[in-house]
DNA sequence: GTAGGGTTAG
């Protein structure tokens, strides 16, 4: 009676703390020597819990009295479920060792996945040699598992082999080596697996279109995904996930909203891949959106999650609120930590930066390669030399991380920003790596600074060599010339670019308001209130020209002449966008800009003052950073 | 028993 009664109510419990008083009035009811109840008692635990409260599940199982194989194997299937396949494989051994419990099939099969995940091939043989002295070669589970945990230890061969032998194989072994195949990059073998498949389900679509994105084949990604007649949570989760990955991110907002549309509620892996979306082309309300809803829902904010919204906050400009969510995270690993130092380094808090650098240290995370270049970025931002090359010179010596280019190219910055050009230019020469173009290009940088032309003309000769076709390198090559009032020079670039026929990259400035995107491009008319637009922009250039602002024509290298250069200027996408910002959102708000290039000479100059004459916080992303600008001064320090 | 998610130089 009463057993019946404790049944119904584990049936209905939803929650972590109903199931422990449940558990309390199994024990108070002496029903705790039922193994019956207690295997549904571990079972709505796993269902109810996340991956944290295995501890407890754990608990109640090292209490059962005479736990039966039932029980072991929930046990030994929850730790194989939260990726600890050692205490898995640990608790069976621990079930073999009492004699007096039997060890089914369905045991074996999760032991040797735990093999495969713990590439374990000495116990993995032993595992399938005794299965098959026990006749048990051709349980369906058994096989299942036999492939996966091959194909886990790279003999994918002998996974297929076992395949192509099963008399009744169902759909799951497919689609185990289905996955199997897609996870070693063999894109062509699963296509001949999935064509010759008696049959396929979503399980089968949703592996192909994950495997041809995760090789970034999003077209035919695609294709697949449309040709799916039914598309549950896990096909749009897959396919947005794919545009995100491939950085398309508008195609990956507009297709969840199409899943919204479609009534398929999201998840929060769904959630990660939007919100990482949202930070690339910086949809702060869209990302502010998404957070809401993960807590209105109560979704639990775990590792991945909470790194995507510190990353995607950091990205659109909130920092406040991505620290607000890193310090909310009740633990952090080494992506969470870096994606926060790099979100800090961006928006030029170097101390800050570099203090959680040290805390994470102090916690005994284990910095990676990233990690570092953020640490390193964070000192090349507010020029902290010394401090860059002790951390550098410190990833292979103390934290056991060889330095990649990447990190090289940070040194280059740090060097070149501090006016250290000569050092900069030898730390090229010597590196063990063959220099790329964003190597030369923040040498260039540099020399714009400190307006060194000589060592700008060497870093020219080698960075055309790399990318002939790229309109900033010329762009910065003739910002340094004019300023060096060389103008003979000026007009060569100009002729060069002429010449070889660059594409212009359009610089384009994105601002949301009310949740909408408005995006600019120099001169744009396109936008429905230009005309209101284009009178605020006079106004503005006419009250800023009051103030001592006075246009820095010479970095146009159009052949304008005084008139159109300044005009030119005054329409850059960045100072259009603005002016939308200042008609279109409350006095004293924040005005957040995106811009897919670095900020010009002009701009910079002209935001700093806009922001003291119009009383507003104006934060701009460019292509490197953020800039905030405040009351006639920008968080850059003009370093930049 | 099988499928989807996070940090990366300028």
């Amino acid at each position: 009676m009463i057993g019946k009664k404790v049944m119904s109510l584990l049936q209905n419990a939803t929650k972590l703390n109903q199931i422990i008083q449940i558990h309390a009035l199994i024990i108070k009811t002496s029903l705790d020597g039922n193994n019956f109840v207690l295997a549904k008692l571990l079972r709505r635990l796993f269902a109810c819990s996340s991956a944290n409260d295995l501890l407890y599940a754990r608990s109640v199982f090292d209490e059962i009295p005479s736990p039966d194989t039932f029980i072991w194997n929930t046990m030994i299937r929850a730790y194989l479920n939260s990726q600890n396949p050692q205490e898995s494989m640990s608790l069976f051994f621990q079930m073999r060792h009492q004699e007096c419990i039997p060890i089914d099939s369905y045991s074996l099969s999760l032991v040797i996945q735990a093999c495969g995940r713990l590439k374990d091939p000495g116990n993995g043989q032993k595992l399938h040699t005794q299965v098959l002295k026990i006749g048990l070669g051709s349980d369906l589970f058994v096989e299942t598992a036999l492939i996966e945990m091959y194909a886990k230890f790279g003999d994918i061969e002998i996974a297929r082999n076992i395949l192509d032998e099963m008399a009744h194989p169902d759909l799951v072994p497919y689609n185990v080596l289905l996955a199997e195949y897609v996870r070693v990059g063999e894109i062509n073998l699963a296509h001949d697996l999935f064509d010759r498949m008696p049959e396929r389900d979503l399980v089968s679509w949703n592996t192909m279109i994950h495997g041809h994105a995760s090789l970034g084949d999003v077209g035919t990604a695609k294709k697949l995904f449309d040709r799916t007649c039914e598309r549950d949570l896990i096909s749009w989760s897959s396919m947005i996930a794919a545009y995100a990955k491939a950085r398309q991110s508008n195609e990956a907002l507009r297709l969840f909203h199409e899943m919204q549309l479609a009534n398929v509620l999201p998840d929060k892996v769904t959630m990660v891949s939007v919100l990482s979306a949202c930070g690339d082309v910086g949809a702060l309300g869209m990302g502010k959106m998404i957070h809401e809803c993960i807590e209105r829902n109560r979704i639990e904010i775990d590792l991945k999650l909470g790194t995507s919204l510190v990353d995607m906050y950091a990205k659109c400009g909130d920092i406040d609120n991505s620290l607000r969510v890193f310090n909310g995270m009740n633990n952090r690993d080494v992506f969470a930590w870096s994606a926060m130092i790099m979100g800090l380094a961006n928006h030029g808090f170097g101390e800050l930066a570099l203090d959680h650098f040290s805390k994470m240290i102090s916690e005994d995370i284990k910095p990676n390669d990233v990690t570092f270049i953020g640490v390193l970025s964070a000192c090349s931002h507010i020029g902290l030399v010394d401090e860059g090359w002790t951390y550098f010179t410190s990833m292979s010596k103390v934290y056991d991380v060889s330095p990649k280019i990447e990190h090289y190219g940070c040194v280059v910055d740090i060097l070149g920003r501090a006016g250290r050009l000569q050092e900069a230019m030898e730390l090229i020469k010597s590196m063990p790596f063959a220099p790329d173009a964003i190597v030369w290009r923040a040498l260039l940088g540099a020399c714009r600074i400190y307006k060194n032309v000589e060592i700008a003309e060497e870093a020219t000769v080698n960075l055309l060599e790399l990318e002939p076709h790229v309109d900033g390198n010329y762009v910065l090559l003739s910002n340094i010339y004019s300023q060096a009032k060389e103008w003979d020079k000026v007009v060569n670039v100009r002729r060069m670019m002429k010449n070889i026929n660059i594409q212009k990259v359009p610089g384009s400035s994105s601002i949301e308001v009310d949740n909408a995107v408005h995006e600019f491009v120099a001169g744009d008319q396109s936008h429905p209130e230009s005309k209101k637009i284009l009178r605020m922009l006079s106004e503005i250039t006419a009250r800023l020209k009051a103030n001592g602002y006075a246009p820095l024509t010479a970095s146009v290298l159009q052949d304008f002449d005084e008139k159109e250069k300044e005009n030119a200027l005054a329409h850059h996408s960045e100072k259009l966008a603005i002016a939308f910002g200042l008609l279109s959102t409350a006095p004293g708000s924040t005005i957040r800009i995106v811009k897919n290039l670095r900020v010009c000479d002009d701009c910079h100059i002209a935001i700093k003052l806009i922001s003291r004459t119009y009383k507003r916080r104006i934060i701009v992303r460019d292509r490197n950073r953020f800039h905030h600008f405040v009351n006639g001064s920008c968080s850059c320090k003009d370093y930049w």
